[in-house]
DNA sequence: CATGAATGAGACTTCATTCAT
DNA sequence: TATGAATGAAGTCTCATTCAT
């Protein structure tokens, strides 16, 4: 904050830096091992601690873990729906290459970072925190949901899909994607034998059996292209 | 809660029918709670309670928490994959016949009832017991991948099936049942508005995508039938 | 802890016995470190150790501080009040009688004992929990106001009293007990020299003057007795 | 917070000036505070931040919790006593009426003002704070006992007064003013409905009950004047 | 067999004080 | 001078497990 002595070097913002990338490092500490560990086994104090600071440091940023954990929802999921609503509100190809995209952002942003663990940790402990199931449910899951159901909707406007259910439809496109983000961030993280599979090719197959079954016209055949 | 004033007499028997019952209400009880609250928040007192024994008594029959949950793991789950198995052992029909008995079989006993329930726990805190993750994986995960992969193989053998990656189209097919279930025992059992869907219309749509993915011939068009 | 071997003697009661007294031995432990140290300074654990159990047996049986501390309350303060409040339902002497009865039970009871200490805790505290506030105004302060306005009132009306202001007269009554009641607990209880007095001539000489101020005739002067 | 832009000039007054004021605005805020929560329950940080000031600033005017209140107590009280002292040395009225001088001194700078309030912070935590405790007594108790006993002692010596015990009927005097003091500041400040009572009408009754058993001759009767 | 009182490690959160800037 | 980020001891309450009865 000075710089007195012969120090024209800039010592300036040491402190002010810090402070600055402190809630990044503590919601980074907390991502991690909210996903490790779930919401519940998760100590604040590790949080801290990981991010390399003290216990009491966490609480100068997040005044309770469950604010620490909305922050972390927010910052990871709500701007990963957001992504998807803008593009698919600009979007002007096909339906099925919007849906292709949609899946493949959440794919790469959700399941093979971080951030689709937290849904996992959601799923698991929303009966014992209602307060969080109801922020959940606002910040994360209508918004996806509607975006999903507007797309299929879409698709089946312009003549592209089947008349499927897009309610139950939007839950089956969903679904791969949920079920390997769940598979990589519980038993995918074990070191238990006999159980591993390939999450991409598992999407592939799986997104290619849906949009065979989708379709009004039959996709090319394997080796055709 | 006993009757002992003068009837010293049935003491025996009563104290025998008891034993033989008290561990069926006991996982009874744990299932039910480990299912609502998971493994971690449940409370060894709640289950007995529960149970309407005390808390003694439920370390009478099962030596800790974990022995309890894995108790309730056989009892639930292994049996239902021996069922499945022995289904595939001495099944006669069409490969997509005995997919959809499997199918059917998991979803009645396992998605409608409580047992399912345990996977969410599982998934839920699998990393933090990696002991129970073993368990698990031996008991459930292994058996219950395999019942589905040589299914599948078997109807590609026959040519019935087209030759899709087994391992991860097993995936496929137990991904709808999965996320179904947990969904059901997660935001599906909360107050939460604005986020409730058909688990059987989802499960049939998906289904039904799916195997027109899946088989050579295509399936009759809606409504034909 | 056990009489097993050769003492067919009743052992019987061992843990109920406890389980009966453990109560009273941690009320009473409460109220000593209450008195001592006030309400927010007093840990629970200390409480527990002073009656002689581990911190989680005092949640055992009071499931919080502060429900520990208006149990407390109960058991001192609102039995005192409910014995002043019959003596005078039944009283058939003078008012000047009555009144001194009360001054005596309350002198006795509340100061000589420790329950009046309770009061310097609330007198301390009650501004920083607002619901012990309200308890506490609903189960002493009102009852005991009440008692002593309708004390004095029955003097008035008897034609015992000068017709004062019953209100203020009343806190005037009580103004000397509660007083050295505050002093008994605070400086009274330190080692600090220089600042101690006889609470009971100071009592006495305090209700001598009000008596004397009160009476419609004179007080006998002194020594004629 | 500041006005450093383009005007050096006037900082060093401006410093200088800020230098001199802050000390009391320090005191100030903490004189509210711990009148309004007590000596524990007062955090430093509030006392800058209603100072205006930050935490940091707050120890570089006073090393600690305990020093900044020990002065508070000197600003406050210490001062108040001297004034009662100074009245007394020069008075030469009646006894009676250097005592209704005393307790109106008292009664308006330390029960209508917040200064009467540290009375109550002390008998509620001295017993936690030994070196407060004897602070305390040396500089406000001892002097303030000592006043009041030579007071009534000169009534005495000059026939004024009836023969009292001097150290019991001192006690008897101070009583209703600390009395309504500790009210005030507890109970009276709580929004609790029920306890309220005019503590000027109380104090004048008081202090009349007590002049009427305290003089030789008798107050003109009410009315007569 | 059955009970439930008792234990004590461990979790979240607060706050007086320090010190780099 | 002034700041406020950082620390860590301490306090309330929970719960798996034990063991005397």
């Amino acid at each position: 904050m000075n710089n007195r002595l012969n120090a024209p070097a800039p010592t300036v913002a040491l402190r002010q830096r810090r402070k600055e990338i402190r809630p990044q490092q503590l919601l980074d500490a907390a991502l991690e091992l909210f996903v490790e560990k779930g919401y519940a086994a998760t100590r604040s104090e590790e949080v801290a601690l990981r991010a390399g600071v003290s216990k009491g440091t966490l609480y100068l940023y997040y005044p309770s873990k469950e604010e620490l954990f909305k922050e972390v929802v927010r910052q990871n999921l709500s701007q990963l729906i957001s992504a998807g609503e803008e593009l698919r509100a600009g979007f002007e190809g096909s339906t099925a290459e919007l849906l292709a995209a949609l899946l493949q952002l959440w794919w790469q942003r959700g399941v093979q970072s971080l951030a689709g663990g937290i849904h996992k940790v959601m799923v698991a402990e929303v009966r014992n925190f209602p307060e969080l199931a109801q922020f959940y449910a606002d910040e994360v899951i209508v918004p996806a949901t509607a975006l999903l159901t507007r797309t299929l909707q879409r698709g089946i406007d312009r003549g592209e899909f089947r008349p499927v259910p897009v309610q139950e439809a939007a839950m089956a496109v969903m679904a791969p994607i949920i079920f390997c983000l769940l598979h990589r961030h519980s038993f995918g993280a074990c070191p238990v034998t006999g159980h591993t599979f390939d999450h991409d090719a598992t999407v592939a197959t799986h997104i290619d059996l849906l949009l065979r079954g989708l379709l009004v016209r039959k996709l090319a055949p394997e080796g055709s292209a």
